[in-house]
RNA sequence: CGGGCUGUAGCGCAGUGGCUAGCGCGCUUGGUUCGGGACCAAGAGGCCGGGGGUUCAAGUCCCCCCAGCCCGACCA
């Protein structure tokens, strides 16, 4: 008997760690706050990067890289971008056994050190707009870490783009947020609500901060994506300006964001069950697992036709193939719902007389029966059910949990008992923000877009007329 | 960084101050099984988290340290 996953409704923590320790995604490593991420884990971050490096082209960026080291003094260069990030930072003071004259910051995120070159490639308008993408690794000194929700270092991308205008920084922030939210609606099956970061919540150093959040299914909320209006801030602490069409000297505006393997954590906690892991199709490495059944009797018979099965089948999906003879079936069928693979294939010798597979699908654990030269069209289908099912699933979750509140008491209760996402009308003050999050743990995730118009009423807080209809939530 | 819990075989755990530290799972070898976590047999595997003390005697008691998890404050 392999480890049991601690159920949900017993410790939904435990239950998150267990999935990814069992499922072989990811590893406590010896330095702490650190996860070795295993083959299994470092797969999904590979679909994850395919899939939204090609977003990233598509919409006219570009991939590069910058050290991993930056002057402590960059750092200091944005007064708002340093306070932030001041506390979590890790410094090198010493090189080549020698102290360094000036120390270097490992990287908290890279707006700065970008910045001080994008001076250097940037003086006319046909410089503009400059839009660069990188994928690295970042690392902040956080107090508390969670495999892949928030560890000290973290694998990541983040674009760093400038503009002639603050109209077309707005328009490149909204349209990566755009990219974030296809692709996690479509890609990771999970919706999201965007819009717009709170005056708290937002980016130490930017103008405005939207954002892409997920509800879990312990009702909190996931901060998955970002994607920030820096409007001139570091085009100024860097002295980066351009010269325009006209003659006249500007500043550049500037937009950053990111994802992060959090994606990762996002997609256990929305998805997988008390069995396991839980993947989307479009985003699991391996789509199908072909297993065998047979006795020592008829052995070659049935691996003759299940292996001749995988090679048709790897025309079409990605396959893993598990023909091993030292565990039962059974065994097998357990392992691979942990491993989170979406459909399996089960061949025995029932089947081969039939000339049929058996498939099931992980998400609801339906059996068919199948005819062998219909099984990839029912595979290509069971896919697609599951991707959509997967979808639906988590949003029919989030709106079963997801209330309208315009009292206060019915805004504590909310929190105090089962929870959610608290759509209810605020001031806009970030007093009242401070005093739900004293009252209650909840914090506005996010502004959905368009409610300003629906914030009829007055501040579930203080009373007064509201100004934004906000989401509330306790979040990771 | 505060509060709590836990460190004993790869994992999960037992282990009144007393002799050679156990159990389950996993692992190795051989054999029988095989359509929902099979079974038999024989093996391998331990600086009892680290350091200091108390004691005739410490896995067990005391002190310090370290690590992990959970709960807070901070954050993607």
């Amino acid at each position: 008997m392999a480890d049991r996953i601690t159920p949900r409704n017993v410790n939904y923590s435990d239950w998150y760690i267990d999935i990814v320790i069992q499922a072989k995604l990811a590893d406590y490593s010896p330095v702490k706050g650190c996860m070795v991420i295993r083959p299994r884990g470092y797969a999904l971050w590979e679909r994850i990067q395919s899939v939204l490096d090609g977003m990233f082209k598509a919409t006219g960026h570009q991939n590069a890289y910058f050290p991993l080291l930056i002057p402590e003094s960059f750092l200091q260069k944005e007064a708002e971008h340093v306070e932030g990030f001041a506390p979590e930072l890790a410094v090198v003071t010493i090189g080549g056994g020698e102290p360094l004259e000036e120390p270097l910051v490992i990287r908290p995120t890279s707006e700065t050190i970008i910045w001080s070159m994008y001076k250097k490639w940037i003086q006319s308008y046909r410089d503009l707009p400059l839009l660069i993408n990188q994928w690295a690794n970042v690392l902040r000194w956080e107090k508390r870490t969670r495999l892949f929700l928030r560890t000290t270092e973290f694998l990541w991308q983040e674009g760093h783009t400038a503009h002639a205008t603050a109209e077309e920084a707005q328009e490149e922030t909204l349209r990566m947020l755009n990219v974030y939210r296809t692709f996690a609606e479509e890609y990771l099956a999970l919706p999201v609500l965007t819009g717009r970061k709170s005056e708290s919540e937002k980016f130490a150093g930017a103008v405005a901060t939207y954002a892409i959040e997920a509800m879990m299914q312990d009702r909190k909320a996931l901060q998955a994506g970002t994607s920030h209006n820096l409007g001139q801030n570091f085009a100024k602490a860097f002295d980066v300006t351009f010269q325009d069409k006209n003659g006249n000297l500007s500043y550049v505006y500037a937009t950053s964001w990111g994802v992060s393997t959090r994606l990762i954590g996002a997609l256990i906690m929305a998805h997988s069950d008390d069995k396991g892991l839980v993947l989307p199709p479009k985003i699991a490495p391996t789509q199908v697992v072909v297993i065998p059944i047979y006795k020592t009797a008829n052995k070659g018979e049935i691996l003759d036709y299940s292996s001749r099965l995988v090679q048709t089948l790897k025309e079409e999906f990605t396959v893993e193939y598990d023909p091993d003879d030292s565990s039962s079936p059974g065994y097998k069928f357990a392992e691979w719902e942990l491993l989170g693979v979406p459909v399996r294939v089960e061949v025995g010798p029932k089947d081969k007389e039939k000339n049929q597979v058996v498939l099931v699908r992980r998400d609801t654990g339906e059996k068919s029966y199948v005819a062998l030269n219909e099984v990839k069209q029912r595979i290509r289908e069971l896919l697609d059910a599951i991707q959509k099912n997967l979808y639906q699933r988590a949003l029919e979750f989030r709106i079963s949990h997801t209330r309208q509140i315009a009292q206060y008491t019915e805004f504590k209760t909310f929190f105090e008992e089962d929870g959610g996402f608290a759509e209810s009308p605020w001031c806009g003050s970030a007093d009242c923000e401070a005093r739900v999050k004293e009252d209650t743990k909840a914090t506005i995730r996010v502004l959905p877009f368009g409610n300003e118009e629906r914030a009829n009423g007055v501040c579930v807080v203080c009373g007064n007329p509201a100004k934004h209809l906000a989401i509330f939530a306790k979040s990771y």
